[in-house]
DNA sequence: TCAGTTATTGAGACCGGTCTCAATGCGTAT
DNA sequence: ATACGCATTGAGACCGGTCTCAATAACTGA
């Protein structure tokens, strides 16, 4: 009697925890409703969670049998992976940091859908930042990728003279790729343009047109607003430029090259005293390279205010080839950088360092060449 | 003596395995010697790892003393936190996901920055996605997205037509914000422009200036080649800006106002067909509508090759003030999309949501204002 | 049928942080 | 000194997946 009631007393509690059991798994499955995880399905494939873990994230092995019962039950229940318990699990995140200098200007939204879409073949995803050419933004940018522990990082960097939280990420395991800009003492693979050859390549063309006073235009600022030390310029793709053209100044005969490098044109206000001060040059200058399309864009715009006359007041090339530059009349000569290469280049580079190739350190070198328009023309034809 | 062999076999034993975990240990600590964790500092500053998260994370309560303790150990260490782990825990992530047709269109650059720049100051970051305009692509960026637990979501939809996926983030409890296109449907706020005053405002002008025959050239497809039902469209947008155009054609005394719809001009070579059509159009037609500027540059560099003249034979205006519409002579008309204020607005909109805002959705209209410049010209001078 | 080998599965620890609540410490009043 | 109230701290569970290795199952050959 008392052995009977013991017995339907055991009975009864064990009835009570499998009903309490079933209760708690109802209201937890009601607030999680909305993200199943791989125990979910488990349970509902009635395998472990390892097993069930093994299929969806497919790796390891599984019977046909086991396989079809957790996929059935997965999309039962409509699962849909957590990436963030995955990264956390394999150290390994999906995702590339990219810092570019602003997503607006053409030439890098170019680049970025050229990053883009070779990561996107290779199963990785964009954290998109914006620098704005400033150092500071691109430290504080940088470490924010840090933080969501990117792969790794394609960046623009703004002042390769200050590469201490690149070299910081680089020493952590992030593999970080340059482009546009190379810093020779960070240990990271580079694309560029070839910025000199394509500046000497201008600077021939223009000498045999009979040009000698040519004019650059760039953003950059000095001290004390005019040129006198190449190493101020921190993108080394500006230096390289500004290089050559005074290597071909220099060659042209011009004594003081340096004095036909204008700076500072940051917005049209700026290309508006910019081009006054090349008209009211002495002696004459009778072509103008613009650093970036940005810039062309402005002194363009400025110079036909002033009525100026494209080719035969003033010969015209700007870097990039930006929608713009085919729409004017006579259309812009450009150096033709071809950034959506650049961006895959640079992407393709960082995926093998991201799969481990330790091979030495890469300084690509894609060549820009000269698209003659007809904003140039023979000197003679450009009024002295 | 064998008992004794036992023994000593199993000292060896024991020191073998006892060797082996710490061989094991040393290079699990070197290998992660590049992450410092939290429980790494609370070892430091000799406080639990409760604690040391509390002062690393901002949150709950420390004393002054402990929290100097552990903000000196991590700084010493190089402590940088885990966003991944962070997300894990809370449940939340930094991370917003916004799903463009392409980066490199200005229209969706301007856009991205705007929504770049108002994430930022929120502490968040984009991951960004192309679409193409293509629904699967759109899918599947969505699933992307939503795997990687994103807070919210910023999306221009191929087509409202079909959002089954982006109901499904929305039930995920993920916060989805539309631009530039409206799905009523959906339980998402949207931001776009005011297209259909837009149209209507443009053709008004032109009807006052004398035009009746006026052409929308757009990228849109349509069945047999030619626009028969506006349910066909699938971007609200375009489907508000032609709809605006056929009424006010209507207006303007065309008896077809379809067959002034000139369809799937994407890249240049459609351009040159449809200008052929425009020009051979009878009667006349006397000035264009562009979709976007993507068509419009087409169009336009066309048109001049046929040495159409702007606004004396032809008068032209094109949606979105892209940088090319500036510097062409004459400076094209255009209806003017502040896209920046359209992603800063869908920032602001998704923000308000993440937090838990549960008011009425919203759907903004911004006015999209034409710019009248040199294209545009009374039809008298338009030749007939 | 039994033994050996290979394939599959499950248990439990772990990733690096957050969160909860009980334990402990500190300050104040009697 | 003791009691009470408040502030601070620590222990341990947990997020959702991966990984390792022992246990179990399945297969094959004698």
């Amino acid at each position: 009697m008392r052995i009977l009631f013991l017995n339907i007393l055991i009975r009864v509690n064990h009835f009570a925890k499998e009903f309490v059991k079933r209760d708690i798994g109802t209201v937890k499955m009601s607030s999680k409703k909305t993200s199943i995880t791989v125990a979910d399905v488990a349970r509902a494939a009635k395998v472990s969670k390892a097993t069930a873990a093994r299929v969806l994230g497919g790796y390891g092995v599984a019977s046909e049998k086991t396989r079809n019962a957790v996929t059935e039950a997965a999309e039962k229940l409509g699962y849909r992976s957590n990436e963030l318990a995955r990264s956390m699990s394999t150290g390994r995140t999906g995702l590339i940091g990219v810092v570019v200098g602003d997503i607006e200007n053409a030439f890098f939204s170019r680049a970025v859908r050229g990053i883009s879409d070779a990561a996107n073949a290779a199963g990785l995803n964009l954290i998109i930042t914006n620098s704005n050419e400033d150092l500071e933004q691109e430290r504080e940018m940088v470490a924010v990728l840090m933080r969501q522990r990117v792969a790794g990082m394609i960046v623009a960097p703004t002042d390769v003279r200050d590469t201490v939280h690149l070299e910081a990420a680089i020493s952590s395991g992030t593999p970080v790729v340059t482009f546009d800009r190379v810093a020779d003492h960070l240990v990271a693979d580079s694309v560029c343009g070839d910025d000199a050859a394509a500046a000497d390549q201008v600077m021939r063309h223009l000498h045999d047109l009979g040009h000698q006073n040519v004019a650059y235009v760039t953003a950059a600022g000095f001290q004390g607003g005019r040129l006198s030390d190449l190493d101020e310029i921190g993108i080394t793709a500006v230096r390289n430029r500004i290089a050559a053209f005074l290597t071909a100044s220099e060659r042209a005969g011009i004594e003081d090259p340096m004095g036909l490098v204008f700076q500072n044109v940051i917005g049209e206000e700026s290309a508006q005293d910019i081009v006054a001060a090349i008209l009211a040059h002495e002696p004459a200058i009778t072509a103008v390279l613009a650093s970036d399309s940005l810039i062309g864009a402005s002194l363009y715009k400025a110079f036909k205010e002033r009525g100026v006359r494209f080719p035969s007041d003033l010969s015209f090339v700007s870097w990039f080839d930006a929608d713009w530059t085919k729409v004017t009349a006579p259309q812009i000569s450009v150096v033709d950088q071809p950034t959506y290469e650049f961006g895959q280049k640079a992407m393709q580079c960082l995926i093998g360092r991201i799969n481990g190739d330790s091979s030495k350190i890469e300084h690509i070198l894609i060549p820009t060449p000269m698209i003659a328009r007809g904003s140039i023309g023979p000197r003679e034809t450009c009024g002295d």
